[in-house]
DNA sequence: GCCCACCCTGTCCACCGGTCCAATAGGCCT
DNA sequence: AGGCCTATTGGACCGGTGGACAGGGTGGGC
């Protein structure tokens, strides 16, 4: 039931992992099979590769695991997706612990990136956002939110759609809502005004 | 050893945190005995006072816990350093999974919050650590890059074709060639380039 | 002169995006 | 109970969008 697939650039996979897992699986693509966690240790990063992967599991918690941990590859890795982020070589008990907490909607990170994490979103969706008028966010319902998030890092609304889980249609029934409430026409103007940019556009004909 | 610390203004202490710690303690302020995690239960949050937890037992994971999750409360407990935020009528099995993915270093927040979370993470700390080469515009062609420009600002390719004065389809073409030029494949997500956000969509099927 | 980059325009077409119609269901307030 | 909000979905419609064909015009470098 629990299936771990490790998706590795290298031949030779980490003893470690089929140490902490015994029932490892490790290959160089993702296959068709439902995993429990989605172990990404390519190197490098490949980072269209891992945005695929991740789109295909929804629902699937993908960790990223390098031999060389940096920040900007962290922080790359969760842009794009990703749940965790560890050392290739982690203990197996470690990479077990990693497991239970992104399968239970964890983010692992490690005690100095989290701490950047947590006071970058702070920043950003406190600060910002306790400092003005109606940036938006607030006027929206937690749905409406989520969408517009998903529209405001340039997802589809089918791809909104997977990732959250629901139907493109509702999708744009939240979009429209979003819309309506922000003031503005499109997906796009609506990525710009949460962005406290100023719209200026001419309609006349 | 794993003593788990609630701090709660009820009363009443929730029997599910007894269920799923069967030594756990409930009181109504921190003691000097330092727990494996402290569950914040204290309803209003009482900012203040949850900083002050959390600066006097630093290395302690703490946990918000609140009857009526609002995301604006969590994203300030979360600025205030606190690593968990879920139900305070969570099943006894989601606090064990809670504590044990904070207690590893995790960050537990619930779904959407969490999507919130690295979207935004990954915002700020991308967008500006990443110190861009190429951030775009000196990519294009002068009018590659007007085009670029009044898109940015929300137009549809007729209000930029009106405004450039040339033809909407001359502005689809000049669009067509900046998207391949920057690696994207609407609009919106050229908008976003141009802005040093990062992009994180899924191309599968 | 030839090549090439840039600018401008055209048609066709599949797909996406936004809106209108309408419906079901749960939660909350009065 | 009824009203209201939210979340969810369906179908249909149509304009906006982007790609795939096309061109024609300019100016600069070789």
């Amino acid at each position: 039931m629990t299936r771990h697939l490790f998706i590795s650039s290298q031949a030779r996979p980490n003893p470690r992992w089929l140490a902490a897992f015994p029932d490892a699986e490790v290959r160089a693509e993702v296959d068709a099979e439902r995993p429990e966690v989605l172990w990404w240790a390519v190197v490098p990063l490949q980072a269209a590769a891992l945005s695929s992967a991740i789109a295909a599991l929804p629902g699937v918690p993908v960790v990223v695991l390098s031999p060389t941990p940096v920040q900007e590859d962290a922080m790359h890795a969760i842009a794009l997706g990703a749940r965790g982020y560890c050392h290739s070589h982690a203990s197996p008990g470690m990479l077990q612990q990693v497991a239970v907490a992104v399968t239970h909607g964890g983010l692992w990170l490690g005690p100095e990136l989290m701490s950047r994490v947590m006071g970058a979103a702070s920043e950003r969706l406190l600060g910002e956002s306790a400092a003005e008028p109606a940036q938006g966010l607030e006027l929206l319902t937690p749905r409406e939110r989520a969408v517009a998030l998903e529209v405001a890092r340039g997802a589809t609304n089918k791809e909104a759609a997977r990732r959250l889980d629901i139907t493109e249609r509702t999708v744009k029934a939240h979009l429209g809502a979003a819309f309506e409430k922000l003031g503005v026409r499109d997906r796009l103007q609506l990525v710009l005004a949460l962005k406290y940019v100023p719209l200026d556009v001419d309609d006349a004909a």
